[in-house]
DNA sequence: TCTATTATTGACCGATCAGTCAATTATTGA
DNA sequence: TCAATAATTGACTGATCGGTCAATAATAGA
């Protein structure tokens, strides 16, 4: 490597910057705000991460990563497929309680760019896939174990529980009652 | 009334401030933007309307009661309480199934300003309780007409319900078949 | 030690932001 | 016809926006 080695961590960085765009959303964080909170110049984050909205896009891939890779980790953990998918749940019901709750970045990105970017409205589709693949594989695995119902339309019901998730990200974010009393009834009436 | 009378209807513009906050949110929003939308100088805008923030509470609120009107109207329909949460049901998977979904402007105002806007917040809350409490008033009857088991927990299942609508009106904006399955995994395991 | 390369710093850019001011125009009641 | 009142018009404000430029500093390889 040559030249003048960079001073700060770069996925430190990025993850300062989920924060931030995760908090206040991609309009209302402004490049002055982010140079400030991540502690780097000006120059060094367009030298680095290019502009405003390649940023966002690093750290919503990077986000979506992190939160895919451990819901696919999670369901398609060893063992009870129910187990694991309400492991998941209870994930869900803790966040949405927690104090700086501020929803799911993918959910908020859907919400604010879904209809004005295509690309972004591409890669979120495809992630909303990714999570339903995964919720469908862990339902597929409980009807072989006969623990769920064999003429579950495990497809539809993956996708029933990944908008489940996309709706406690909004409503937990002004009700933080939401989380358990949805997983509640969704509960009650599968039993 | 004294002096020179406006030149547009009001309540025309505001529908149309609505539909432009709808689908822009409110940051990405410009006065510029919303004066030449609405086909009012920006004086008569601030002039009728306040600043921005001003207007985006009453689109919010007209938009909002406007919703949450049409719900509790439906859902309190005399008949059969089941059929007019099917309806509402129905309604939603049509309304995210139209070329120009935009989601819920309720919901976008939650997912970008929820956390931030604290009068907002308190706002959207009480929507959401209004919601799930016409809800919780068709699952009551319902459970009084024999239709719905008796041992239902139609104040946690009615929040599931509306956590569904917000879910849809996140997801569907970038897959537009998320309305259908997931109503159809509801009613699947509701039967 | 010198050169090539890259990062940092801080000033700077035009464009756009929300919001205001002053002048003009249209109306009602006297 | 003439005040009083209120809406319209368009220019204008300071602040902030995203993004860039030029100078300086720090490193690696020769």
């Amino acid at each position: 490597m040559i030249g003048r080695p960079r001073e700060f961590d770069r996925d430190v960085v990025l993850q300062k910057a989920i924060r931030l765009f995760w908090e206040n959303g991609f309009e209302a964080t402004g490049i002055a705000e982010l140079s400030e909170h991540l502690g780097i110049g000006r120059q060094s984050l367009y030298g680095t991460f290019g502009d405003k909205r390649t940023l966002f896009l690093e750290a919503l891939r990077q986000y979506s990563d992190d939160s895919i890779g451990w819901l696919t980790a999670t369901l398609d953990a060893p063992g009870s497929a129910v187990d694991n998918i309400n492991a998941v749940l209870d994930t869900w019901v803790a966040n949405s309680r927690k104090k700086d709750f501020c929803g799911c970045l993918m959910t908020n990105s859907i919400s604010e760019l879904g209809i004005r970017d295509p690309e972004l409205r591409k890669l979120l589709k495809r992630n909303l896939g990714k999570m339903s693949a995964a919720f469908e594989r862990a339902l597929d695995k409980g009807k072989a174990d006969g623990a769920i119902n064999p003429d579950t339309d495990t497809r539809a019901l993956a996708k029933m529980l990944v908008n489940t998730g996309q709706g406690l990200a909004v409503s937990a974010k002004v009700d933080s009652s939401y989380g358990s009393d949805v997983v509640k009834a969704i509960r009650d009436i599968m039993n």
